[in-house]
DNA sequence: CAGATTTGACCTTC
DNA sequence: GAAGGTCAAATCTG
């Protein structure tokens, strides 16, 4: 029992501490003549802190695996991309299932929605090719291969594996190796980007540094909603609802800055671990499905729509009233998803 | 036609 | 030898 909530928690507690490591990065970056950031910054470690708090963490062991995760990855990501040239002699192919052992690995187990009317998978920010597909002894679906579809390209070595649980259809052990080294800053023509509709002309009116902006906001909108799909008990789900809740202010802030290590592709880096794409999950579904926290949105309609529309979900951000008819329930407070609410508010952190 | 997916074959590990 | 993981040719799709 205690063990099973600790795998539970486990990536949970990566995230928190990932999401420490980044705010860290950005202060080293941030002007500093900007004393509100730092304030900002301050708050948001210190609910990184109450976080790992009330997970009952002591900050060794957590911490240790982060970094080992890390450095593993720095030293599997400097190796030059040759495992992907065509297998030319068998000390190449052996490079390859070296590598694999080498690279980080974590599993996440992620819930979605069912719906016969979505479009198509939600993106995770990183776009996969699957190369993939084999039948796993005891498993009664198949799992499927994912690496990155920069591989050749920038030899971005990052690749999952989508296994749909046995015991629950709806939910799916996602296991990434690697992280990404391209340089997916908006990999964004499908996740990211407002939807393309033909009605839809904001993002083309507007100036390239102003939907950086604005996407900057999508990525911490959607990297707070997805925070809160892992939170499957109830204990941290309030935990979540503070601690993650960006203001607005301050993405739009602290990126617009430019600082290149808070880069959007760290950003990315950091929140992509929780966004599991789904991009056909197994062949053999025909149906599509979206993560649950896509739709955390604090609505309960069943809630079918294309990934383009869960984008706008996503932007827009406001005060729908879907929600998905599982048991995670998600409601977020109204605070959430509103600009204006003051954060640097003393009160808020007590 | 380029890029993604499918799928059988092949390779490594255990 | 079985199982998991990857490759690559064939096929599909926009």
């Amino acid at each position: 029992m205690e063990i099973s909530k600790d795998i539970k928690q486990k990536p949970l507690i990566n995230e928190l501490t990932q999401g420490k490591e980044l705010v860290n990065q950005l202060r080293l970056h941030l002007s500093p003549t900007s004393p509100t950031g730092e304030l900002l910054i301050e708050k948001v470690l210190s609910s990184f802190n109450k976080a790992l708090l009330m997970l009952n963490w002591n900050g060794s062991e957590a911490e240790a695996e982060a970094e080992a995760g890390t450095k593993r990855t720095s030293v599997a990501m400097i190796e030059s991309p040759q495992s992907m040239s065509p297998r030319s002699d068998d000390s190449d192919l052996r490079d390859v299932y070296k590598k694999r052992k080498t690279m980080p690995r974590w599993t996440e187990q992620v819930r979605v929605c069912s719906g016969t009317g979505i479009e198509g998978p939600l993106e995770d920010g990183y776009s996969w090719r699957k190369y993939g597909q084999k039948d796993i002894l005891g498993a009664k679906y198949p799992r499927g291969y994912y690496r990155c579809t920069h591989r050749n390209v920038q030899g971005c070595l990052a690749t999952k594996q989508v296994q749909r649980s046995d015991e629950d259809p709806l939910v799916f052990d996602v296991t990434y190796r690697g992280k990404h080294t391209c340089s997916q800053v908006f990999p964004l023509k499908h996740a990211l980007s407002a939807p393309q509709k033909p009605d839809q002309t904001k993002n083309q009116l507007q100036p390239l540094e102003q939907r950086k902006i604005n996407q900057s906001e999508e990525i911490l909108q959607k990297f707070r909603t997805e925070l809160k799909v892992k939170t499957e008990n109830q204990d941290i789900r309030e935990l979540t609802s503070s601690v993650f809740s960006f203001p607005s202010t301050m993405s739009t802030e602290h990126i617009k800055s430019d600082n290149d290590i808070f880069s959007l592709a760290s950003l990315n880096n950091a929140y992509m671990v929780n966004l599991s794409s789904f991009t056909s999950p197994t062949t053999s579904e025909s149906n599509y499905y979206s993560p649950c926290q896509i739709n955390s949105t604090g609505g309960r309609s069943n809630f079918q729509t294309s990934e383009s529309d869960l984008t706008e979900i996503i932007s827009a951000a406001t005060s729908t009233t879907n929600s998905p008819v599982f048991d995670l329930d998600f409601t977020l407070d109204q605070l959430d998803f509103e600009s204006n609410f003051p954060f640097d508010s003393p009160s808020f952190f007590n």
